[in-house]
DNA sequence: ATACATTTTTGTAACAATTACAAATTTGGA
DNA sequence: TCCAAATTTGTAATTGTTACAAAAATGTAT
């Protein structure tokens, strides 16, 4: 029944109520919402909860690999000069962002389920051939 | 000889000398610099340049099409649950995002350029199924 | 059950990235 | 040269996030 407490308990957080709320909320709410956004959504259930609590519980949640943290569409915005298609690479170690040559002709002007794509971005992470190499 | 003054006008920008600036850097260092980056590169040249002008031309140049604004990795961070691979597409119309099912198998664990990959998102703009449906 | 160390939560303040806005400056055309 | 429009600038406001220390809750040994 309290499969959410069951959940915490498997990824080894303690189950206190504020982090049961916020996992049931991710759970029922599949719209990649912000911290900001859970915040206002549990803020009426639980009066005393502090913004602080649901980042540090994210913040949990992620490093314990309970969820995913994105960066989608906005903000911490990079620009760039006249972009022949590529696709970015990050590197872990030294944070160092390449450009990979890639075509994703696969993607643009396409229709994927029934929407019509115009632009796609192709973002990995990973560990770059420098510190590869300095890693053996 | 002054092919920044022509690119600029090519675009429909007035050449001013911020904006020569600006351009010129992002032609040169392929960085993906952030605003701040810009604004730090090019202080000690045009000592009266503020921030707020950086922001401005960045913007200008985006929506001229000259430069792409990207979100790479950090911030703006949203969060899920549980993921099963899947995809992102953002309609450029009603805002919403959408979980689209499709593995990329290609990617994870795969060597690129002789870098490792070990994560990778793939964001998708365009117009949605429903936004195109009400277009017709 | 009690005491106590540990964990969790909370509130405030700090910080960084970005935007709003209005004044000052520069520019281009009549 | 003059003037309207465009551009730049500085300040203040806003937003998302983190730092930090005090308060509260929890779990365990006794």
């Amino acid at each position: 029944m309290n499969s959410i407490i069951e959940v915490l308990k498997e990824y080894d957080i303690a189950p206190s109520m504020q982090r049961i709320k916020i996992l049931e909320y991710l759970q029922n709410y599949k719209t990649h919402p912000t911290a900001d956004m859970i915040y206002q959504a549990l803020a009426d259930e639980i009066p005393t909860l502090s913004k602080t609590t649901v980042y540090n519980t994210l913040k949990t949640f992620s490093e314990k690999g309970i969820l995913v943290a994105l960066s989608l569409f906005e903000s911490e915005i990079r620009y760039e000069y006249n972009t022949h298609p590529h696709i970015h690479f990050k590197c872990i170690k030294c944070n160092k962002i390449y450009d990979l040559d890639r075509s994703f002709d696969l993607y643009n002007d396409d229709i994927i389920n029934g929407h019509k794509i115009t632009e796609h971005h192709v973002n990995l992470k990973g560990i770059c051939k420098v510190c590869l190499e300095k890693d053996k």
